[in-house]
DNA sequence: TTGGAATGTCAACAAGACTGACTTAAACTG
DNA sequence: CAGTTTAAGTCAGTCTTGTTGACATTCCAA
């Protein structure tokens, strides 16, 4: 009785329609501060935040193949294609066709692709230390917690699957 | 000496590059299930995320102008005009013209707008409160603080300023 | 071996962002 | 009062990025 006053009463204010509120509004605006700089970046480049995208899950997972890349950016293949053909052409991502299943291809950065890759990241993961530092360890973890209970099920599926393969 | 040892060897991990990168994915992927509930409801609508944006702030904000809007939604006038041009069209916002300058016009919901704006609301609200009570209160302080620590200045001064309208 | 499933490509289109040029009306200022 | 600035809206054109639909190639299993 007392533990469930103390809920309604205290522990659950952060639960309030007004909080809920604030966190969609933080949320958004954040949003636009974590895409900003690397937006700048490509703006002189004719390049747009999909190409960016595209590097990113590359790099990280070098060999992936069309298919397995369209599952996690969540976007038709027709349109990963146009950014996908782009980027080959310029000679930033190498399309290999797979040796046991010659209808996948498997795509992986070239050096020039690595290059801009790391210009982009640098500049996300600069704004990004920032905040962390400026909010401090316990409030980064929370972060990490409350975004991740944010994801779809599938997405969480396979964003700890990327946190898995590597350290 | 032994404090800057504890710093660099224990309390400076979160602030690797491989935590920076996991917190990025971990953002890109949260934005996709914050956005994704109302973007089905809008689907069927023949509406856009831009128009709930715009039902949002000005729900959260009646009377606001059209430049003031502009402003917190960060886009240009033309961009914001085809959207609210449709909501005015379909009775869902109501623009008046104002009372001490004529050439601004005040923006407020009306009953349909108000209505369509509570079901997306509640749809995104749904999913962040399961996110906050999954994450407990600490967890979403941290997530707030981090949040706020990412917005540009400009975004967080807007922000702010909401918040003190409010509760 | 033939038909279906999977993988990727091409073409056409729509939403929503952008720029630039312009109009209208109202407010301010010298 | 004349001229300038400001707020809002419009028209035209472009770009990115998403969508469907049709299609070629490759693999696999009946």
């Amino acid at each position: 009785m007392a533990e469930s006053q103390n809920l309604q009463g205290e522990t659950l204010l952060y639960l309030t329609d007004e909080q809920l509120r604030q966190g969609i509004e933080a949320m958004f605006f954040a949003y636009r501060g974590f895409t900003d700089d690397p937006d700048r970046i490509l703006a002189g480049l004719s390049y747009g935040r999909a190409h960016h995208r595209a590097l990113h899950f590359i790099n990280c997972a070098p060999g992936t193949t069309v298919n397995n890349l369209l599952s996690i950016l969540g976007v038709t293949k027709q349109s990963l294609n146009r950014v996908l053909r782009t980027l080959v052409e310029d000679g930033l991502v190498e399309s290999r066709v797979g040796r046991n299943d010659k209808r996948e291809r498997h795509l992986y950065l070239t050096e020039a692709g690595a290059a801009l890759e790391r210009d982009l990241s640098d500049a996300q993961r600069a704004r990004m230390r920032a905040a962390y530092r400026q909010a401090g360890p316990e409030a980064v973890a929370g972060f990490r917690k409350v975004l991740e209970a944010m994801m779809d099920p599938d997405m969480r599926r396979a964003y700890q699957k990327l946190r898995e393969g590597r350290g």
